[in-house]
Parts: C-alpha cells; structure tokens; sequence
DNA sequence: ATGCTAACTTACCAATCGGTAAGTGGTCAA
DNA sequence: TTGACCACTTACCGATTGGTAAGTTAGCAT
C-alpha cells in the first residue's frame, strides 16, 4: 500500500474513543481494530504492544489538552485560567472523551510506574496560577489545590452525568450544568 | 464443610479491594479466587456470574457509606455535612479503596444499564442538603451541584494521590491535602 | 526490471477468560 | 444410620486475549 500515508493518527483516534470508553482492559487490540476497519496485526505493526498504543494514546491526549490551553492564550492569566476552564468544561459536556481517558489514566496510574504523559500541561497550569494576582502569593500546595479542585469539580460533574441523568432526569441535569459554570466562574475568581 | 458460616461478606471485601484498584474488566474471578485462598467455582456457587459479584460489592459500598453518613448525624444539617465529608476525605486519605470503587463504578456506568446502588446514599444527602439554612433556597439542580462539587473534589484529590505524589513528592502533596481540608470547609461554609 | 521497504493480511499460538458439570466431604435433622 | 444439604473442589469447556511468524501487495528509488 502506501509507503508513507501515515495511519497512525487515525487508529489512535479510535483508541481515544474506545479507551475512553471502556478503560484499558475493557477495550482489546480485536475490538479496535474492527473499529478501525483493519486487522489487529495493522495495530501491532505501529504499536508493538497494546501497552504502546495506550501510551501513544495519552500521549495524544497531553498534546490535545496543551494545545487547547495554549489556543485560548489571555494577558490577564486570572481570565486566561477562566476562560479555559470554562470552554473545556463545554466541550466536555458536547464530548466527554477526553475526560473520560483522564480519569481512567488516573484510576490506573497506581499498579503500574506509567509515565504521566500530562505533566507539563500540568506544569504550565500551575505556572499560569502562579502568575495571577490571587496565585502568586499561594504556596506550591494550594496551587495544586486549587487546581485539583477545578479539575475535580468538573471531571467528575463530566462522568457522573450518565448515572446521576438516570437518576435525577434530564431537565433537572440541564439545570446542574448552568450552576456548574457559575462554580467554576466562582472558582477563577479567587485567583483574580 | 461448615453448613451457615457466611463467608460471603469475606469474598465481597476481597472483590472490594480488586475492583477498586483495578476495575471490573481489570480483575478476573482467578485473582479473587486467589486472594481469598478457594477456588473460582467458590466465588461461583455464592455468586451466579462475575457481574452479580460486582453488584453485591457495589451494594455493600452503598451500605457501608449510608452507615457512615448516619453515623456522624448532627442535629445541625450543615455541621452533619461538613463532619461528613471531614471524615470521609480522612478515612479516604488512609484508605482509598471506596472512593476508587465509586469512580470505577461511576466510569463504568455508561454503557450497560447497571442500577445505581448510591441512589439513596445520594437523595439521603440531598434531603439533609435541603434542611440547610443555605440549601433550602436552592434549587434541586443546585443542590446537586454543590453535592458534584464537593464529591468531586474530595474523590479527584484521592484518586489524583498517586499520580500527584510522583510528579511534585511527599511533601508538597502532604500540605495539599491540608489545602483540601479548608476547602472543604469553604465549601460546606455555603449551606449555613 | 529489480530490489527494498512500508503497510498490511492470514494463520497460528499458549494463556487466560467466565462459566458448566459432576463430584467430595463435612454437618445436622430425622 | 441415613440422607439431605451446604460449601466447596477437580476437571473441563468454548471463546477470547495479547502476541508471533510468515507471507502478500503496493509504491518508489535505482
């Protein structure tokens, strides 16, 4: 076939979505590659192991959520922070993919010494919450805080919405959503 | 062998501590045969399928945190909560194979219809929510939120532990939980 | 034309998966 | 003493797992 047409991306696209879906030992090389429309060998061809098509996978996600930080670039870093969190958090709600693969990278990051592919996106974070008015005189700990608290409220607002729909209806989850973005407006304001 | 010594609740704290750690895809009924030290076909003839064994485990989760939350009542609805989730992020930060369950439990929720065993853990919450000074003004959604907020928090922070710990060390990740701490006061702060 | 390489495929593998069938041995009521 | 019953065990099953080996096919440089 061709030589060069670089595929790569492509099968990753599906393991995004299948990883996300499923974990990484509730999705099988045979399941993503009839995804991907090729035979599974195709995805051991690129990736030599599973554990390799993962961690391209997150490394991928890293990349994804740099990028995104680094699109919506503010002067004023309290806004920039705010204005991120707010776009992910509505991205998220029209796709939750991506949270979804963070939050399972998280929950399996125990057992196995698995390099953290998101540490500098982290890094850069942390960096922009040093640079605002509010942050800067924080110590390394509330910084992290504060961004443990922000990820958290909206990750788990993100996977949580499936069971708590079930649960509660969808109107009254509409609803969640809009208060969401007044805690997440609330929380950029303590940095200002 | 003995014909009435339940052993069950033995094989449900030992599918507990897997599942948590590794998820319902991640443990085989091999591992659990083997950390409780029978054979597979044991596990079997108490629980019919691997699935009916997660779902007593996840309900025995669903018990254990209602018992909890009863256990610390205060007369005061809003200090019930902030004793509550005092000692939940305590008790989680020395052990956290519960609120990993609960993620587990929540990411996997998506795509078989599993009934949510926490639901009256969560409208148990939401009704001591509502007796609030602050809580009984809200709305049902906002009441949720500060529920998706303060869970989210708590559980992010704990799951997020291991992975923190190997980016930024022991120490910095020791004040953080102090940070948590006051937030979470902050946070339980809005309902007076 | 030829040879090299990239991008696959078919064929196959041992190991493990969840689950069934058929016992085995101890306990207890009759 | 007997026989029902419970808590298991050994033996086994087809399906699926991640992964290997050995082609096959297409494009491209020489």
């Amino acid at each position: 076939m061709k030589p060069s047409g670089d595929a790569k991306p492509a099968y990753i696209a599906v393991a995004t979505r299948r990883f996300a879906m499923d974990g990484f030992y509730g999705t099988s090389l045979s399941h993503l590659a009839k995804d991907s429309g090729v035979s599974k060998q195709a995805l051991l061809h690129f990736f030599k192991t599973k554990e390799a098509l993962y961690e391209a996978t997150l490394t991928a996600l890293a990349e994804r959520m740099m990028q995104d930080l680094i699109a919506c670039r503010h002067a004023e870093p309290a806004q920039w922070l705010s204005d991120y969190f707010m776009i992910l958090c509505q991205n998220a709600r029209a796709d939750p993919t991506d949270l979804r693969l963070v939050m399972h990278a998280l929950l399996d990051s125990d057992h196995n010494a698995r390099k953290w592919p998101l540490k500098p996106y982290l890094d850069k974070l942390l960096v922009i919450i040093a640079h605002t008015n509010g942050g800067h005189k924080m110590s390394t700990a509330k910084r992290i805080n504060w961004l443990l608290q922000m990820n958290g409220m909206i990750n788990y607002h993100i996977i949580s919405h499936t069971a708590m729909l079930g649960m509660y209806g969808e109107q009254v989850l509409a609803d969640t959503f809009n208060a969401l973005h007044s805690s997440i407006s609330a929380q950029a304001r303590l940095l200002e």
